[in-house]
DNA sequence: TGTTTGTATCGCAATATTACGATTTAATTT
DNA sequence: AAATTAAATCGTAATATTGCGATACAAACA
């Protein structure tokens, strides 16, 4: 035990949970936020913004990165981090969605 | 180490992050799509529909009701739960705002 | 080539999450 | 009062996440 049984829900519920799982860290939205901000930065710049160690944030870049909500392309010694608007807009249609139309009477118990 | 240092975090980038946390499981998405699409269900009902024992089930629940998204109210034996629309609301905007507008270009590197 | 610079990865420790059987608690029913 | 029913909590095992120092790697530069 231990490990979430996936193979219970539906590809949509595990993507959903998968995306929330990628932001479901401080640092994450921190890095994220920046990004929107910037449009680009590198990991350097991320070390001193967020003041967690180099390893550290190159770790959460790296989550970020599998989730596919960002993207980076070396750039001389550096890497250059960015938002990958195509993920960002399926994101941000994915919760829209999800939050949708709650019964907007509310009292049920 | 192994905890978050939420201590070098915004509190609305810790917000954002206990959010996407308390959705950040399959079984708690299918636990608030089944309470949106029922309005509301008891702790049975859902161990049934998820096929998670029923301690596993309750403790999903305990976490969701420490969120803020759902309450339950004493049912006679049993216990009825259902989206807190105030809370759900905040979720939807607070995500939203996030997500909100990116840079449309994309192509930054 | 050797050095510097910026990142990624490894290895490990601390902590958190997920899952479930067993038990407890609380309200109803007999 | 005893039995039943539904849910919460406890205890524990397995796994995942977070964080960092140390090290490896890759590109630019001397």
């Amino acid at each position: 035990m231990g490990a979430t049984k996936t193979d219970l829900f539906t590809k949509q519920q595990n993507d959903i949970a998968n995306m929330a799982k990628a932001i479901a860290h401080p640092a994450r939205i921190a890095i994220l936020q920046y990004l929107v901000k910037k449009n680009a930065c590198v990991c350097g710049d991320l070390v001193d913004e967020l003041g967690l160690a180099q390893a550290t944030t190159s770790q959460h870049l790296k989550e970020l990165k599998n989730a596919g909500v960002i993207q980076g392309t070396i750039e001389g010694v550096s890497v250059c981090y960015c938002i990958n608007p195509k993920v960002w807009k399926q994101y941000k249609e994915l919760f829209n969605s999800f939050f949708k139309d709650v019964s907007p009477q509310g009292d049920c118990c």
